[in-house]
RNA sequence: GGCGCUAUGGUGCAACGGUUAGCACGCGGCCCUUUCAAGGCCGAAAUGCGGGUUCGAUUCCCGCUAGCGCUACCA
């Protein structure tokens, strides 16, 4: 943590938010959304926008990973105040936070072996003790209700298997949060698991491992987050957070849900759905701002049909209250029509750097268009921008009419489409 | 299975009780152009279904359906 846990008052002077993604895999467009909107509301606000890794899950966390991630946050333009810390360095923080639960009588030693209860729907038999006693509904498959542990009301028997920490649910009652683009929620706290903080060590003798929802919370304490943006995968899970930061004492923070984003099929977007990687949009030869002007339409809207912003505008008309609650399919023709609009709009000035870099990597750069012929190529690459969609079409262009020996007089530029060479390239 | 969320053309959005339901992408046509683009103009295309409430529903309520999400010692 950068800073010492000041208080856990909510929302007192500049808003702070953050970013959180797991090294599991590459920046993909769902986390590069939501990470857009969190900068765009932290800039807009005038706030802090902070970086944290999520890297508690042993087995899938992908370290190598990282460094891609945060060049996918850099290509996008998304600046980060602070951080990025991880997780996995603030082992000592959430295992005293559980242990604080279980003395506070918040929580509860589990000994059950974990596979009783891993994968979903498998273990259901154990012995668990069912909800408000066995209703027995005449109707042959009476509905499932939440199961507890027995360890909850057991004494913490001393049994040679190491425990995990379960949240002890508070019964009866009911959680209430508000969302900021879900509205008011309450759901019952009979519906919510007795789910698991602290996972039971492995063999060795490791510090214990949290789950995402005690890490989470007790780091958005400590960083002060005063509103937390993400995806609305997260909406079903919030209630048990909002428990949490009450145990912990601790005031929740404002959310606010993002809907997610859908491949053409209106499935959620993965990699048979194509590219999803914000690096493989960044190699394909996307600009930037392009790019983030086409996520930030996806699940918000400025209030009107304003379409071509560019980011000082979008952070400026940026709010929560224009945001969807309706899952969007990501449309890569529309995509690709962006790209083209700023390919087509940009002042000169501004795109010749991206052609230059992307020049350089074909191989095709030469200096002098840096330089003595910087005018005469500003020139030419202004007359061929109408004519590309993603930045390698400069390059299709230029090993066609600048490469070799042909040396063009820079004051014939306009004659540029009459070299003889130009019809027996098209057709 | 349970719980929840959502529902405007193919797609992304607008209209937040009264509009001929608007914009954009994509699609089709025309113009411009010696070619390809870009640009301009025109066009086809939507309020999921059924009940209410109301003088009046895309908009508010209920049901249905569909989609998605959660229901992990994943995040």
């Amino acid at each position: 943590m950068t800073e010492p846990p000041k208080s856990s008052e909510p929302v007192a002077g500049t808003p702070r938010v953050r970013f959180a993604p797991s090294p599991t895999g590459y920046l993909h467009v769902g986390g590069a959304r939501t990470a857009l909107f969190n900068w765009l509301f932290a800039r807009h606000e005038r706030g802090t926008f902070i970086l944290r890794v999520e890297d508690t899950d042993v087995e899938r966390n992908r370290p190598e990973l990282v460094e891609g991630i945060l060049d996918g946050l850099r290509w996008l333009g998304l600046d980060w105040d602070e951080g990025p810390c991880f997780q996995s360095q603030r082992l000592p923080s959430y295992r005293t936070a559980a242990e604080a639960l279980v003395a506070s009588g918040a929580a509860y030693l589990c000994y059950c072996p974990p596979e009783k209860y891993g994968g979903g729907d498998a273990a259901e038999e154990a012995g668990e003790v069912e909800e408000g006693k066995e209703e027995k509904d005449k109707k042959s498959a009476g509905p499932r209700r939440i199961t507890r542990c027995r360890c909850r009301e057991s004494q913490p028997s001393s049994s040679t298997q190491k425990p995990a920490i379960r949240f002890r649910v508070p019964l009866p009652g009911t959680t209430q949060f508000e969302d900021a683009v879900f509205g008011e929620r309450e759901v019952a706290n009979e519906e919510i698991e007795d789910f698991v903080l602290l996972r039971s060590p492995k063999t060795g003798s490791d510090v214990p491992l949290p789950t995402y929802q005690l890490a989470a919370v007790v780091d958005d304490i400590e960083m002060r987050i005063t509103h937390v943006i993400r995806g609305a995968d997260h909406l079903s899970n919030t209630p048990k957070q909002v428990l949490l930061y009450r145990a912990l004492g601790a005031t929740p923070p404002v959310f606010a849900h993002v809907p997610l984003i859908l491949g053409a099929d209106r499935t959620r977007l993965s990699k048979r759905h194509g590219a999803t990687s914000v690096g493989s949009y960044a190699d394909e030869g996307f600009l930037p701002e392009a790019f983030r002007n086409f996520l930030g339409l996806l699940g918000w809207s400025p209030g009107n049909d304003t379409e071509f912003l560019r980011s000082e505008e979008m952070i400026r008309r940026f709010s929560l209250v224009g945001v969807s609650r309706t899952n969007a399919v990501f449309d890569r023709a529309k995509l690709e029509w962006f790209n083209t609009q700023y390919l087509q709009k940009l002042p000169i000035e501004e795109l010749l750097p991206h052609v230059q870099a992307q020049l350089t990597r074909a191989g095709l750069w030469q200096t002098e268009w840096a330089g003595a012929k910087s005018d005469w190529f500003a020139r030419a690459i202004d007359l061929l921008r109408p004519r590309t969609r993603l930045l390698p079409d400069f390059s299709t262009w230029a090993r066609a009419f600048f490469s070799d020996t042909f040396d063009y007089d820079p004051a014939a530029c306009e004659k540029f489409w009459k070299d003889e060479r130009l019809p027996a390239l098209l057709g």
